[in-house]
DNA sequence: TCTTCGCGTAAGTCATGACTTACGCGTAAG
DNA sequence: CTTACGCGTAAGTCATGACTTACGCGAAGA
């Protein structure tokens, strides 16, 4: 819930979205990243930190390198505001449904 | 799929998402949600404009004003996308433990 | 019909943030 | 120890977008 807020900023972005989507696949290095991508290297660190603030991902130091990948958590936590969403949703179709008055 | 990109963007804004948390309860007009909200009705008018591209919220006249709801097919299409990224997520980790060499 | 209400849009302002290059630090190699 | 590598951060630029006020249109009431 702490990551709530900045979760929906984090992947807001398409870049970091890509980013993202890769990191779901395996592990990354940053200039792995940056390397597949249209950005220069600071700026795939820049959008991993965005990430990383928002809990979406972790990082491990690796030699000179650092791995990133995605953190369940982070992922969890979305998925339990968007489960809200929709339940919610769906309470409130029940309550229009059980009133006559109004179609959908 | 056709809102997919914009699904985030839309619900990346903190005002939108005070919004979209309101309209699902229940139906709004634009003055009652401007009323709630510390910002114009203009405003609130483009917010929901950009929710309404995304396919998060769907709109109907009536008289003089405009209801606006959530639009169920929206959420869908986002949890898919969540829904993805977390069995992406979680196959990544299985081969990760079959791997003995790296930790997590 | 005339007025009022609710809303969407246009135009302009201002803050946010996504990018760049330059730099500095730690790690591995020679 | 010196060099090269991988990375993070600082500083500055530029586009995006979140807001405002002003305006115009359709619907309902007098």
């Amino acid at each position: 819930m702490t990551y709530a807020k900045s979760g929906w900023t984090a992947l807001a972005d398409s870049t970091r979205r890509t980013i993202f989507d890769l990191l779901v696949e395996r592990p990354w290095s940053v200039g792995e990243l940056a390397h597949r991508l249209p950005v220069s290297r600071p700026a795939v660190s820049q959008h991993l930190k965005v990430l990383k603030d928002a809990g979406l991902v972790v990082d491990r130091p690796a030699g000179k390198q650092r791995i990133y990948r995605v953190d369940p958590a982070g992922l969890t936590a979305l998925r339990a505001e968007l489960d809200l969403f929709w339940s919610k949703t769906l309470a409130a179709y029940k309550v229009a449904a059980e009133q006559p008055s109004e179609e959908l």
